[in-house]
DNA sequence: CAATTAACTAACATGTTAGTTAGTATCCTC
DNA sequence: GAGGATACTAACTAACATGTTAGTTAATTG
């Protein structure tokens, strides 16, 4: 009964631990490892530079820290698929809108996977990550080939090109909102994002003939 | 007659100014503008670093004339479409192999256009980027919906995509290859992911009908 | 082939950044 | 409410990064 209300303790070390994550995340995102400042991750978190060194030790390892968070995230997702519950093409449009909805909701995580694979040349980023991202997606797609839903093609290129359309409208926000004339990540613009990633990935995996010369249409 | 032979001089201005300028798109693109060592700038060019000032003054303003020429690349690129010329399918399925072989020849550019957006939030890179990366494409996909070739689509969302699809590959690159578990842009697997792209982006946009039922397919 | 200019170097000065430390305030327990 | 433990701060240091400057070497030209 002690700890009746932990949140409204003005000193809590889980609080502020988490508001260092959460503040380095951002910046970490922003400027990679190499560029982010301390100072703007403190200032982020309302404390001072010597609390990320009381908590984390060092600015790599709080970055180690931030990757990691980003990372479970990603296999959560990928562990909570059941790449056999469905059809194929029910499961894909599945997947898609989870991870679009997961990015739009920390849309800082792909920056940060990005910016460790050309920063450090992935180090930090291995097989783990790769699969955990990618695997779901293969299976996905090899089972529609296999079903002959799917048309033939190359897999591992083909999700890789869905993931791509996933991320790029993410970590490319910045630019896109130029295009757009505002915030692409507003639900209005996100979901139209969605909608049309997904008519555009079935469109692209499913067995289809073109309309052009409509000798069977009628 | 005098300069027969300018390449041969061990002390040449222009040679030096672009082996910096070169250099410094291969820095910038891995670590963006804070995170960038001008020390890695002037090794990489074989220089010292005061070098860098003589030329171009400040760390800053190499950034700038890196982001020009970046710029320039792809503003190029737009001009030499010819938006009316051919049908919608043949311009986009050309527009889309002219940007992918670009971005293999200089796989460093698209990186740093979205290290300038994310990292300073797209100040320097403004309307006129978007402008050429996507005024072409949405000009073509607008004239296939009018002509009734294409689908009826949001157009902006489609352009986006589709350069996700191509951007994504070679910013990622270092991430997938992990996954393809050898460099991503030799000859083979980038002429992959080109068929694979052309192929989806193509489907992503006819008009078309899934062949699931087979009612006219014989 | 001197004189002049341009290309370049090395050493230095200045500002910034990660990390440290010694001390203070707050919380918790008995 | 005393005492110990934990959360936190401010001031500091050492290392590093950018930018400067005075001097040196190579090319050009009359």
């Amino acid at each position: 009964m002690a700890k009746a209300k932990p949140s409204m303790k003005s000193r809590d070390a889980e609080t502020t631990k988490m508001a260092i994550l959460d503040a380095a995340e951002l910046e970490f995102g922003k400027r990679g490892l190499l560029g982010a400042r301390t100072e703007n991750i403190a200032e982020g978190a309302n404390v001072t530079r010597a609390m990320i060194h009381y908590y984390y030790d060092s600015k790599e390892k709080l970055y180690q820290a931030v990757l990691e968070r980003a990372l479970a995230s990603r296999i959560k997702i990928a562990e909570e698929m059941d790449v056999y519950a469905g059809t194929p093409t029910n499961l894909l449009e599945q997947y898609i809108r989870k991870l679009l909805s997961d990015m739009s909701r920390r849309p800082n995580l792909p920056l940060i996977m990005l910016f460790e694979g050309v920063q450090n040349e992935g180090r930090l980023y291995r097989q783990i990550a790769v699969n955990s991202s990618y695997g779901p997606l293969r299976k996905i797609l090899e089972r529609g080939v296999q079903e002959g839903i799917f048309r033939e093609m190359d897999v591992t290129q083909v999700a890789v090109n869905i993931m791509g359309m996933c991320v790029f409208y993410v970590v490319a926000r910045f630019n896109l909102q130029h295009l757009f004339e505002r915030d692409v990540l507003t639900p209005e613009l996100f979901n139209a994002h969605t909608e049309e990633a997904v008519t555009m990935m079935l469109a692209g995996v499913l067995k289809h003939q073109p309309s052009g010369n409509q000798d069977c249409s009628v």
